[in-house]
DNA sequence: TTTGATTATCGTACATTTACGATGTAAATT
DNA sequence: AATTTACATCGTAAATGTACGATAATCAAA
């Protein structure tokens, strides 16, 4: 990116930005969530349960891999998606942390609407 | 959105993403911060800390605002920006049972790498 | 009432995202 | 070897996002 400024930015903030741009579309919470549910599942699967073509489902995967979300191992002619857990519990530890923060900053009342 | 797909899938699962959109960009995770440490400020503070100007920190509080996890009154020639407690909690609940929900599922290990 | 301070909005440029069909690739099956 | 199955990648179109400067709007203070 030239235009964009993320680099300026505290790299552990980047780092949650980032994770939380890969929840930011429907499809790949599905997707997170699918996956989860099913302990792991292939491409093929997650095409019959969202309303997108697959190579629009294939590239949503290839997103949360990239970001290091999930993972996957071939099998076959397919690929078999799974959580990567590592990862994933990272995320929601930082993620935590963050709204714990927040949230005890809002106790005392400070917004007057 | 034309070409978007966003309203074929689950109201639940659009409301969450829009949140996790609302934190893909780490100016706005700083700001959400800010605000939350400060209980309340003004849109020239945030612009002293980031290293953006002023237009573009004022599109990033509309976006905040627009979403519902901040909200503004005026005071004077200015604007006092505050965490929205309650909306701020419901996206912080929803994420949080998002996370413990597929979290359950990694228990047993399903992913051999 | 003019000036100054502060913020919002407009216009614009460029990058990124989302979506699809078409095509390429790799492995199993015939 | 040819075919089928499953998936990734390419090319592309349209929508969104990010960023800035310039300008408009609002209110306080001089």
């Amino acid at each position: 990116m030239a235009l964009s400024k993320t680099n300026d930015f505290p790299e552990k903030d980047v780092q949650l930005a980032d994770w939380c741009k890969a929840l930011s579309h429907p499809a790949r919470i599905e997707i997170l969530r699918t996956i989860a549910n099913r302990g792991e599942c292939i491409c093929g699967d997650l095409v019959l349960d969202l309303p997108l073509a697959q190579s629009t489902v294939s590239q949503h995967l290839k997103a949360l891999k990239d970001i290091g979300l999930i993972k996957s191992e071939v099998d076959g002619p397919r690929s078999l998606y799974c959580i990567d857990k590592k990862n994933f519990k990272k995320f929601i530890t930082a993620f935590g942390l963050f709204g714990e923060l927040l949230s005890q900053k809002l106790n005392d009342d400070a917004c007057k609407k």
